[in-house]
DNA sequence: GGAGAAATTAACTCGTTGGATAAATACTGT
DNA sequence: ACAGTATTTATCCAACGAGTTAATTTCTCC
């Protein structure tokens, strides 16, 4: 009892340290940008003294820049876990965009990263070695997908792999990203359940059907005889 | 000769320098984002007196909403000219995807404006009684465009307006304000003439395609008996 | 049980930045 | 030509914020 270690003023944590401060500081930068962001509130949701940022990581901007690595190498890895191979060619571009489409969800803090990088026309991403090297999977599986999908007669049309994952994430990202404004001018909530639930649908029917030429069931709504009225008034 | 106003020390017009001030303020925003933004430089730029802004506009905040009303204003203008009326509904999506894509190329500013507006989840936008009473005209081109397509038989499917106003908006506005990081990742330019002609021709393939049912030339590349080889290639 | 290294805290520095104050200069009507 | 107002300049300042310095506490290994 007398040898224990009580009243210690603080723990020793290196690891434990240098992860809150990652933690701390991607919250941060994702809310607030990088001009935006301040040390000393990355500190305090840390949990840590202002120093150990420097002491663990760097400066703001190396700070900002291992978060960034951070993300991206997350992102990667989970890419990789998805394996479309097995899929048939359309069924396989529906993973994809729900994947893509889930992805952006549960990580808001990614769309937030890629906005302020892009705002500073990728100065710091085009110094990280790191991330240079970490392609995408997607854009090899999907190569492989659309050559299947072609031959098998699945697809009428042999997209360049790199158009349609900029598309596919494009109509993602954007409603995601820009769901504030866009709420704002529509005056509807982009971010509602059923929103979300409609935007899925008209992303894998627009893009499912400009793949294979047919319209599929999902958007296919000006045929189906019952929701004549339903057209009539959303459209 | 000796009445004449020679060197006054300064001129007066209200007009311009509020003017000069507002674009001053735009370059400065858009470039580096609200907290990146230094009150200082916008004076400089806008050869004022730093006292100039808060005397003619107001403080930052006010400032920066004044820029982004007058982006919302310029768009909306221009969108007003457009008039699809009197195409036939495959044509009117292809000249409002161009119209898209050229006004954001055109105007780089207004998406990273845009960019940075979200960031702030549209904080300031939400103040605005302005922008709010701005209503895009083309959700209501859209719509009655995709009825006549509808009727005429040219359209597949009855797409909602709003869920095709964010698709096409996206496709261009993702691939045009993530350019840079992109440009990294895939280790080639995206702004580079080529790239911007090849995307223009994929967006309109992919979303024509959708529509109609039927891939279009510029899209259809898989079934050209020319291209064989350069499918192979690019596939 | 003590010396040296590693981790953490507290307090300080110093340039920057948004905003304010007050004085000077130009314009307008009479 | 003068009074009053509108526009512009020249300074100032208090707060903030990134990064540093130096002291303190904990750990490890002998």
């Amino acid at each position: 009892m007398a040898k224990a270690k009580r009243t210690l003023k603080w723990q020793r944590d290196p690891e434990g340290m240098r992860l809150r401060i990652l933690e701390a500081a991607k919250q941060e930068f994702s809310t607030h940008g990088l001009a935006g962001a301040r040390v000393d509130r990355i500190a305090a949701k840390a949990g840590a003294n202002k120093r150990m940022l420097y002491y663990h990581v760097g400066n703001k901007d190396e700070l900002y820049l291992a978060v960034l690595e951070g993300a991206y190498d997350k992102i990667r890895s989970e890419e990789r876990g998805l394996d479309l191979e097995h899929l048939d060619p359309p069924e396989a571009i529906r993973r994809l965009i729900e994947f893509t489409w889930t992805y952006f969800l549960r990580n808001p803090e990614f769309l937030s990263l890629l906005q302020t990088e892009n705002l500073a026309r990728a100065k710091h991403l085009k110094k990280s070695t790191k991330v240079k090297s970490m392609h995408s999977p997607f854009v090899e599986m999907i190569r492989t997908v659309v050559r299947r999908g072609v031959d098998s007669g699945d697809f009428q049309v042999a997209v360049d792999p790199v158009q349609l994952y900029i598309s596919i994430a494009g109509l993602c990202f954007f409603y995601l990203s820009n769901s504030a404004t866009l709420s704002v001018i529509f005056g509807r909530d982009l971010l509602a359940k059923d929103a979300k639930d409609e935007r899925l649908s008209h992303m894998v029917g627009l893009v499912l059907a400009a793949l294979t030429g047919r319209s599929t069931a999902l958007f296919e709504i000006a045929k189906a005889p019952k929701s004549r009225s339903a057209v009539a008034q959303t459209v």
